[in-house]
DNA sequence: AAGGCTTTTTGCAAACATTACAAAAAATGC
DNA sequence: GCATTTTTTGTAATGTTTGCAAAAAGCCTT
């Protein structure tokens, strides 16, 4: 293995910084679709090319973005795993939260929830597996909630890992009813309704014994 | 209103199918990535300006492909809902068809599952309502097993209607997994493990009474 | 602290999707 | 056959993305 170490180039920390310092203030005034990676690029001081470079894509810098605010949506998910509450409940509360997020930061969301093809890119893929290890932290805690509540024989024997996959991402199919275009969208308040059933439903699930 | 009325246009429906026939000719060859719509339309005989005209982007066209394949998925759901099975099992086996439809048919099911933003294109948006009424069409199959059961006294009484959006949009996030390109992807066998055991999971959840 | 090597940035050209618009072509209805 | 309307077409412009080569800047060794 040629593992040969060097010093980290600083140019590189400061350009990606640049970039998405550029870019969070840029979202705050003009959407997505209104901001040219021209103009982005313009107002960090750097080339168009960095933000490829960097990022891979557009999609790619928001996207970096949406993993910073993954410490945000840390806060959401610490409100709803507290010890006093019944592993359930954690769940039903889990769910809430997730909920919340999206509602809160719709764009991220979607990034986290559902990230665009990073292409061939080398700088896409690596952020885009970047983004993974974080999701993968989240659904850890629920990981263990749930893995607290089969130990204590609540819940049905099953694969912790793989039931917090399947809450997980039955959540972002739900929850993504709330971008569609069409007639089958769904308001923030069908959202909160579906997924609190659904929930409801699954847990109940989770208690009955299998046949 | 003013709802003048005049004979159909008959170019109209002649350069919809001569791109309709040209794309979904020109897809058995060439990925979708690698074909561009001046190429389509080269193929066609039409002007690349038809494309939009007719479908609103290249992904509208290809989500009109996708909901004639909808007569395919309609094949799959048929070998679900057989009277003879017992709702429940009908729940499960229109859980696995619908995997298998995306195992066969991937790009269209995430055309069906996820329809693209069609933006302000007016061509875009028919074409995106037309779509959800197909798969609205589709659920109501899952909708009237799901009432037979609750008429039986064997589910939970809920509104049939949100207990298959729910199903519905709970198998799309787990499917979503398919095409993820991170470390979070899951093949095929680890799909059908996820699938069953959710709708497993959920139905049992629905046989129990509401605590 | 100088020179060589590597990393990073930059600018440019080209491909592609998309939009807007105006002119051309073709159909309808009378 | 003619006036009106619909549809198609071509073109120019904008924005994202890729590839490439030159320039700039930093690291490392001596």
């Amino acid at each position: 293995m040629s593992t040969a170490k060097r010093q980290p180039d600083p140019r590189r920390a400061q350009t990606r910084e640049a970039l998405l310092q550029a870019a969070e203030a840029a979202l705050r005034e003009t959407p997505i679709d209104e901001l040219s990676v021209a103009e982005i690029a313009r107002q960090a001081g750097v080339a168009v090319t960095s933000i490829y470079n960097h990022f891979g894509s557009k999609a790619g810098l928001q996207a970096a973005l949406a993993e910073r605010a993954m410490d945000v949506d840390r806060q959401y998910m610490d409100r709803a795993y507290v010890d006093r509450r019944s592993p359930v409940e954690q769940l039903q509360s889990a769910a809430a939260e997730y909920l919340q997020f999206y509602l809160d930061y719709p764009d991220y969301f979607r990034l986290l929830a559902f990230p665009p093809e990073p292409g061939r890119n080398p700088a896409g893929q690596e952020l885009n597996e970047q983004i993974a290890r974080r999701v993968d932290e989240q659904n850890a805690r629920m990981v263990k909630a749930l893995q607290q509540a089969i130990d204590a024989g609540l819940v049905r024997k099953a694969n912790a890992r793989e039931l917090a996959t399947i809450l997980w991402s039955a959540w972002n199919g739900m929850i993504s009813l709330g971008w569609r275009a069409d007639g089958l969208r769904k308001n923030e308040k069908q959202l909160r309704k579906m997924v609190t059933l659904a929930t409801d439903i699954i847990t109940a699930g989770l208690l009955k014994p299998p046949g």
